[in-house]
DNA sequence: AATTTAATCAAAACCTTATTAAAATACTTT
DNA sequence: AAAGTATTTTAATAAGGTTTTGATTAAATT
């Protein structure tokens, strides 16, 4: 479960973040200005931080910068929220080391859509690579193509992460598991035979041999 | 090397930027008011300038005006110092064409990550095309126009901008979060069928085969 | 041989995009 | 300011592809 902390000094932006955020399925603690907000997020390790700009105490992009030069924290997502829109305000957030910004008032159809983005943004960060070459065979994430001997493969999503991934280390056994929650994620539920069918698809495009079962393992991929 | 010009009415504040930025390897020149600030910064061509707001003879507003009027000037970066953060003043110095914003009293390390930012945005800005020529088409930002063939094409300005994005890499796929920031911008909210109905009219007017879409990730454009 | 694990296949469920036309906005011209 | 025009967005439905499931068969392991 993805855990954000909400600081606003406004009881009442609290609330109205709070209840959509829960809503929508996220933990959700809460801070009023930026001294306290420091503190909670040593303590809660929180994935994103809704962080409002203009608060007593401790503002919004000084809380932003210490948060950001702790270790524990330096991953963390920071979204600024902040009554102005005007440029000037949103240049200091993004130099601060904010992720993204929010300007209110905050309507829930952008909050959530920003939230989600931000937690693709978090996952998928292990992926850096966008493309691997090996011998004959290029995978493009740039371009979502698969090429081989200069002939292009459109593969769907689904079976290009996955080729992506097993392609990423040839020869590597990647476990069902991991292949679960890398190719679909955490908490995602699907049958066992899901993987099997996407084997199968790949071995019928990409070629039978390159696709090696380890039985009882996992798959792995071989030049 | 980067030139800087410094301009305050306050001696003492001059040095200690002065200090820092040439500690930061930065060239500095400096000027008292705004009047000596416009005729210095014709002879010395900055690339940023550090304008104080409240100056007697010309203020920095007035300053910046009139620098951003002259071609020699216009790309020159404005950073404008000021005691007060208030609303008005922010808004008047944007107004005027500042493209940055710092209160006094000015820290040094805000200082030089602000500097290091702008003169980011100076280098990105510089290549930021403006014209995008590929095979029989030429896409013209200047003059907001298409040509295919040498045929003119007139675009409404979110058709164009989609364009002009996924032109600019002709074969990467972009996201539909991506396309929407870009062309949308950070905080805007509009629905999902907007982007299609976009491409849609794309397609009409610029070919129906360019516009690929792939299935879950985003479009692309292919020549 | 029994058991476990994987392969195959087609149907069903699910999702994403395409396509309209109408509504809402923004812009121009009168 | 009003009317007319162009642009942008929405909403609803259609179309199409993708992903998952479940039953069955095949293969490997014990």
């Amino acid at each position: 479960m993805i855990k954000i902390l909400v600081v606003d000094d406004d009881p009442d932006i609290i609330e109205i973040l709070r209840y959509n955020l829960s809503l929508a399925g996220y933990q959700v603690k809460t801070a009023f200005n930026g001294k306290e907000a420091v503190k909670k997020a040593k303590l809660f390790l929180p994935e994103i931080i809704l962080l409002d700009i203009m608060m007593p105490e401790m503002d919004g992009i000084e809380a932003c910068t210490q948060i950001k030069s702790l270790p524990s924290l330096n991953k963390t997502m920071i979204i600024f929220l902040s009554a102005r829109s005007e440029d000037f305000t949103q240049i200091a957030a993004f130099d601060a080391g904010g992720d993204d910004y929010i300007s209110k008032p905050v309507k829930p159809k952008i909050l959530l859509r920003k939230i989600r983005s931000v937690v693709k943004r978090i996952h998928s960060s292990v992926n850096e690579n966008t493309r691997i070459e090996l011998g004959n065979i290029v995978i493009d994430r740039n371009e979502y193509l698969v090429k081989i001997d200069n002939n292009n493969i459109k593969l769907p999503r689904k079976e290009f992460e996955l080729f992506f991934l097993l392609a990423s280390k040839p020869r590597k056994v990647f476990t069902r598991d991991e292949i679960m929650s890398k190719v679909w994620g955490i908490n995602v539920v699907v049958g066992d035979r899901t993987i099997d069918v996407h084997i199968r698809k790949l071995r019928e495009k990409i070629g039978d041999l390159r696709f090696k079962t380890v039985k009882g393992v996992g798959y792995k991929f071989v030049q």
